[in-house]
DNA sequence: GTGGTCTAGACCACC
DNA sequence: GTGGTCTAGACCACA
C-alpha cells in the first residue's frame, strides 16, 4: 500500500487517504472483502497521526466503502446500492470540469478521450 | 447573474462564486471581454462580505479567467494558453470520479454518457 | 435459537447476544426455568469466541435474567423484583426516543402506536 | 445550556452531548434556527476538550439536526424529512425496551403510560 | 470570531 | 491484536 500525501496542499490528509483508498479499490488493488491496513500500521507507515487515519476510515465507512468488523479491523465492501448517489455527485463535479475544459479550449472529443482514459485506466 | 450559495456545505463561499462564474463563462452567459458584476454589487446582492467576493475575483484573476482593470472592473478573458495545465487538473480529478463511478457500478458507457452530457450541456 | 449478529455495527457482540436473549425470553421462546444453550455450543453455532458468549451470560446473570448452575448451565429466571430499576431505565431511554420522534414529526398518537406495537408484538 | 455529563459511564461523552442537545431541541429550549453554543465555549463550560464537542456537533450535523453556517457557527435545523429513518430506529429500540419491561412485570398499560409521559414531558 | 484539521500521546473496550 | 475515545494543546481557513 503506497500512499502519496501532499502535506502542503489544501486538501486535508484524511481526504487524500480516503481518495487513494477509493482509487485502490477501483483499480483492483483491494478486492471485496480484503482487509485494509490497520490504522496504526498505516499511520506509522506514512508518518502521520492515528487520529487522521481514523478519520479517513470513518469517512470511508460512512460512505459505505468499507465495514469495520470488530474482530478483524476494516474490510472492503464493494456492495453497490450507492449508484444513484454517486451518479448525482459525479454529474455535478463533471459539469464544473467540463466548463473549465471548454474554456481552456479542450474540445468535446478531447474531453471524451480524457474521460475514457480515466475510466479504463 | 444568479448565484446559488450553500452556506452550510464544506465548500468555501469564495470557491462557490468562482465555480459559478467559470460555469457562466463556459455556458456563454459571459463572453470574452464582458464585464463581471462589481464586487460590491455582487456582495450586496447575495448578502455576503465584499472580502469574500474579492477573494473569488482574485482567484479567477490568478487562474487567468479574468483581468481586472482599475477603471472598468473585472473583465472576462478567454485567452487560451492554459490548456495544458487545465488538462492535467481535469485528468487528475476525472481519475477519482471514474474510480467512484466504477465502484458504484456505473459502466464505462454510462460514464461516457455523463461526460458527454456535462460537456454538451 | 437463531442469532442475528452484526459484526460491523457499533454494538458489542456480547451486548447483541444479551439483547436477543432478553427478547426471546419476553417473546416466550424461553420460559421461566428453561435452560439456555451451552456457552460453547452457542459460540460454535454463531462462530464467535466462547469468551464473548460468556460475557453475555455474565451480564444476564448480573441483571438477574438468568441463574447459572454449575451442573446444569444457565437457566432463565423470570422472578420479579427488578420492576423499579427497569422502570427507571426504560423511562430514561424513552425520553430520548420520544425527543427524536418529536423532532422528526412523529405525532403523539403515532408514537403511542409504535409503543403499543412494540409491547404487543 | 446546562449539560450533565457522566464521565464514568460507558456512554461516550460526545454521545451524551448529542443526546442532550436533541432533548433540548425537542423540549423547545432551542428553536429552529437558533444558534448553538460555540464549540470552544461549550467545551470550556463543561470542562472537556474541543475535539469532543466537535465530534458531537459533527454527529448532529450528519444526522441533520443542525447545520453549520460558515459565517455564524452551528444552527438548529428542524426541517423534517427524517421521519422514516427515525421511525425505524425508534421501532427497533422500543422493541428491546418493551421486552425488558415485560419481563420486569410492567403491564401494557403501565408501559403505555410511560411512553405517553416521555412524549408529553 | 467561528469551525476544521492535526499532533503526540494515552487509556479503554472488544475479541 | 484491533478500533474507539479522549486530552491539551496548536495552527489554519473562512467570513
Amino acid at each position: 500500500m503506497i500512499m502519496k500525501l501532499d502535506f502542503a496542499g489544501s486538501v486535508p490528509i484524511y481526504q487524500q487517504i480516503r481518495d487513494q483508498i477509493v482509487q485502490a479499490v477501483a483499480d483492483g488493488v483491494f478486492l471485496d472483502g480484503d482487509r485494509l491496513p490497520a490504522i496504526r500500521a498505516l499511520a506509522d507507515e506514512v508518518g502521520i497521526n492515528t487520529m487522521t487515519v481514523n478519520k479517513a476510515y470513518q469517512l470511508l465507512k460512512q460512505e459505505g466503502y468499507i465495514i469495520t468488523d470488530r474482530r478483524n479491523g476494516a474490510k472492503v465492501q464493494c456492495s453497490g446500492g450507492r449508484k444513484q448517489a454517486v451518479e448525482r455527485k459525479v454529474e455535478k463535479e463533471l459539469e464544473l470540469l467540463a466548463a473549465e475544459a471548454k474554456i481552456a479550449g479542450i474540445s468535446g472529443e478531447e474531453f471524451a478521450k480524457l474521460c475514457r482514459k480515466a475510466y479504463d485506466g
